[in-house]
DNA sequence: ACATGAATATGAAAATAATTCATGTTATTT
DNA sequence: AAATAACATGAATTATTTTCATATTCATGT
């Protein structure tokens, strides 16, 4: 009758189950909202699958073969993790849970994204939260293949499709020197007054350090040496002893420059100001869990960070 | 598209299983012999009924959403177990594995059915066994439900369709007593001996009883009292203490015989024979597990009990 | 045993669902 | 910027599941 195919699938445990937990086809079928025929027809394509009977016939209530019972023990097994998954994925759709991996390529984010990240957690524990430091990899192109879900970035690339750059602030960028540095009597910094010093630097490539990329390349200046170093208090340590200068955030200085020793100024008349971008896939933009990050990142930035402009919605 | 249907099915697992395998459609497909399209389509069919994506389509090699993720984790904890429980399936089909609980209507036939147990246990370590006491319970109706597979009877209830009695022995039974005892000057018994006697049974219904349904109740003969005992041991303590009489397999009353207090007679002058049926449901009949056990029950009995006629194929 | 009611089985038709085919799009590579 | 490989899509096809109508089987009471 039925040639040949029939695999197994979780209908015909949700039908074992039902007629073990009934006693009768009739009642399996009527509480799988089915006719009782088309369970007939399910068993009978099984037994033929598997070449041994399911149940007893000649008895009722009707009693499960041990294969049946196999079967339906597999059931019991199968179908509450089953209905887990489903009812974990519905909560996904609704964006009450999912999974945010943030990547940054700003050293001295930490600043504002821990405090971000506890306050949140506490709102959205179903949501499953790692960080990782970008600055080996390319973290776009990761948020691309699905690797990881959010990336804070200055600079946006308008080639990737399906990302979305969602602006959170802009804040200045100063040049932290010692109070004593001769570049500190003037009230803004030229390209051509670095010529000179010497820059400390994270280490990554110049095109990602707004001080080369918007300030002095522009200018064709280059200073007179650069080294660098991976973490901002190590640089602060430097810019303190006097061995260099460093351009950082204005906030990242706040906690050092009461201290006496730092002084800090603007890059160019105007200042050089540098905006900070959430990068996410499109798909996920709207959800609930994404968007509840982005406002507590903005009201969180804005609360502890000095010297900067919110953006964006 | 698909309007509504689409419950989550065990074709649905094994797709993504294989998508995140091989990391990608075409692959996929190839290793399920399917079309690409089919897949393509199937995703498509899950992306609606759950609302959400299921992988990353900007980016090849593909890579799993977190929801594809979580499918695909039930995948693989799934899958296996179902493999598992299809392989056991077969071997039952096969009839190399399968369940046999046995249940015993007769009090002394543990002495050649436990060792029998013990040799198929080696043999067939694939098969469930379990062994219970048909005494206060019929067990032939409950080999026709299906909660027991093998019933050893000395009674075939003709009218339950679906069941085979396979013939295993005849055995004789004789009347235990004292040597004192007057009876044991006659060479065989006639039911009215036992007239003036105390008979010691075990406690069942006569009519399972030999001694009354074939010996003394054709001839209206009724026993001067009855007590009744559930342990053979115990039978023959108060056989020996002059209590009573009792009617026993030959076998039964081997290991006490040579203790010299005990002597047998035949009931009858051609001696009440009385034989033995294994009953197991025509469905399981041909299943090799239940043959070989029949066949080393068989060879069993024959081996060490005295006075039987072995019966059957 | 025989009738009766309830439950399961069955075949054919209908309804659904899954797959393929042919082709369009989109991504990656040279 | 082609070229190529991979995925998406709509329509047609094929396969499977379900229903419908009805037959058979089982359980029970007389």
């Amino acid at each position: 009758m039925f040639d040949f195919p029939m695999y197994l699938e979780l209908r015909h445990l949700r039908t074992l189950q039902a007629i073990r937990a009934t006693g009768s086809l009739a009642a399996a079928a009527a509480r799988l909202h089915v006719t009782q025929s088309a369970l007939s027809h399910q068993i009978k394509a099984l037994e033929q699958r598997f070449d041994t009977a399911l149940f007893f016939r000649q008895s009722r209530p009707l009693r499960l073969s041990p294969a049946g019972g196999l079967l339906a023990d597999l059931a019991e097994r199968l179908l509450p993790e089953v209905a887990v998954v489903e009812q974990r994925l519905a909560d996904m759709a609704l964006g009450r849970q999912g999974r945010l991996h943030i990547a940054i390529e700003c050293h001295s984010c930490f600043q504002w994204l821990l405090p971000t990240m506890d306050r949140y957690r506490e709102d959205w524990p179903g949501v499953e939260m790692d960080l990782s430091l970008g600055f080996s990899f390319h973290p776009l192109p990761a948020l691309v293949r699905g690797e990881i879900d959010l990336v804070v970035t200055s600079d946006p690339d308008p080639d990737l499709r399906g990302i979305h750059y969602e602006p959170l602030f802009r804040h200045e960028v100063l040049l932290a020197m010692h109070i004593g540095s001769p570049l500190a009597r003037k009230a803004w910094l030229a390209p051509q007054d670095l010529a000179a010093a010497t820059l400390i630097t994270y280490p990554v490539c110049r095109s990602r350090l707004d001080v080369f990329a918007r300030f002095l390349e522009p200018a064709g200046v280059e200073p007179a040496a650069v080294r660098t170093s991976e973490l901002t208090v190590m640089i602060i340590q430097l810019v303190v002893s006097r061995r260099g200068v460093a351009a950082l955030p204005s906030w990242a200085l706040d906690e050092y420059r009461d201290q006496g020793q730092l002084i800090a100024r603007p890059l160019g008349r105007g200042g050089l100001w540098s905006p900070l971008y959430a990068a996410v896939r499109e798909a996920s933009r709207e959800a609930p869990f994404i968007e509840a990050f982005l406002g507590l990142a903005r009201a969180v930035t804005a609360e502890r960070l000095s010297g900067i402009e919110p953006l964006g919605a």
